[in-house]
DNA sequence: GGCAAGGCCTGATCTAAATCAAAACCATAA
DNA sequence: TTATGGTTTTGATTTAGATCAGGCCTTGCC
């Protein structure tokens, strides 16, 4: 569409080391086709495609919208949603083993590699074909889909409640859980985006963002070796700068699980005030 | 648990006639499930039951984490967070014909009425039972439920980037879209929620909620008969103050369906600059 | 090497919205 | 009717974080 990618530098250092093999065991959507046999994951691995991204490409708008699986093999993606006047929201970032659409359009957002990065890439009529051959696995990248909407609840109370101290404490720790390697000194966590794209994840500015991590690192809690690495020195202290412990990643939450519970209410429980 | 609903008074007036029928028209999960043939609707319509919950009343945490299938008939909903201290987001209002928890246990939320409200209930192993003999209406209901991530995306682009007055104005819009009735004069709203409530769904205080309520009042696009009630008298203004028009409720995002992508990119497209 | 462009950090200032405070309103019950 | 307790509205003040602006550092290119 555009041919201009004159202006369009890399903004980030570190590859991905792109031709490495996909690191299948820790991949959220390899895991849920495998739990129903493995059968369905390699139905879907024949139809399958892999495409590299560099950093700032944008991923095609109907690849998003066609209803097929994207997932992260190496590198990383920013989910977005624009408005009119420039302002943007991401709504999330997507790490190797991470889903990006899962059988469904994404309505609404556009999305980028933030670094150079592989993806995997269904086709939809391949999950059309996976749907009627192995509704059990269908159902279970389905489940997986909703799962991730836990994560959405708690961005938006990170959003709507948290003070800037708090959103950047929140944003290292999850990292932090999501993609730190534990080292003498700390768990290191390199970023893959910029200030401004984790400013724009937390609802705030990209000085405030810069701020905030310049006191974390002055109180000892965090090192800055450069910019797109952090090490944090104090785990624990981070995790209690956040208001809540996030929930529990379950990432199989099953339709018809759960509770032990029957029937219906004497309509009685907690109805919390709010700020007390 | 806790016996003491003497100090839980009706912070709201209007009753909902909780006795009248259901108004299945507009049900969302009765229209996921009528997709697929009536007989699915049978099914779970003669596992269903039905509660009556007073304004204030919390929804039972077990019903939320069992993974049945809770609906408003009538009344009104909220979902929250609830922060350790005392903070909350809002995450959801949920109106009539709409779906509290759908078929999966609702992890890390509460829930309670904000008016006289009946829901309609479906235990969870009804949910499971329709699953196997119901596949299809199983993974409408899974994909019903996927789309309303898309409000959730939504809401966060609210939280992260919109000022008060732009907050107030989507809510308002959006709830005039949902249970507006057009009249002479606007459209009116009767409002099921406090203040409170909805600075909470915003992430903004009720002072300033009151006040924007205000300044549009003053400003001539909407009238206040009374605290909980909304005549939206000049919609499009209204809308103007919104930076982004709705994604468009879809209500049976389907998988494997929109666009007529087919395959990986020659990866090059909007990677629109944040705030040029 | 030197230059230009981004990204990042930090300081100074400004402002939107929070907080604090009090009055008005409204529904229920005595 | 009046008293009561919660909700809403409005005003005065404060403040967290945005905005504005300058400088540094890194990276890629000539």
């Amino acid at each position: 569409m555009n041919g201009d990618n004159m202006n369009r530098r890399p903004r980030r250092r570190f590859s991905a080391a792109p031709e490495a093999p996909c690191p299948a065991r820790h991949c959220q959507v390899c895991a849920a086709l495998e739990s129903e046999g493995l059968a369905a994951r390699e139905f879907l691995k024949s139809r399958m495609t892999q495409a590299v991204f560099e950093t700032g490409d944008g991923l095609p708008e109907q690849m998003l919208l066609a209803g097929g699986i994207i997932a992260v093999s190496h590198g990383a993606v920013v989910i977005q949603r624009l408005m009119d006047d420039g302002r943007r929201q991401v709504v999330g970032f997507r790490l190797p083993g991470e889903p990006v659409v899962l059988g469904r359009p994404a309505r609404g957002v556009t999305a980028f590699a933030a670094v150079p990065s592989t993806l995997c890439i269904v086709p939809a009529d391949a999950v059309t074909a996976l749907k009627q051959n192995f509704p059990g696995a269908a159902m279970r990248l389905c489940e997986l889909a909703l799962s991730l909407e836990d994560e959405r609840t708690e961005h938006l109370a990170v959003l709507g409640q948290f003070t800037v101290a708090e959103k950047v404490a929140y944003f290292l720790y999850r990292l932090a859980g999501k993609i730190g390697s534990r080292a003498p000194g700390g768990v290191h966590v390199d970023l893959p985006m910029t200030r401004e794209d984790i400013a724009d994840y937390l609802g705030a500015t990209s000085e405030s963002v810069s701020r905030q991590l310049s006191r974390f690192k002055r109180d000892g809690l965090i090192a800055l070796p450069s910019p797109d690495r952090v090490i944090v020195k104090d785990l624990p202290a981070l995790a209690a700068e956040v208001p809540f412990q996030p929930v529990i990643e379950d990432a199989g939450g099953s339709i018809g699980g759960g509770g032990s519970f029957r029937f219906p209410p004497g309509g009685d429980e907690a109805r919390v005030a709010a700020r007390p």
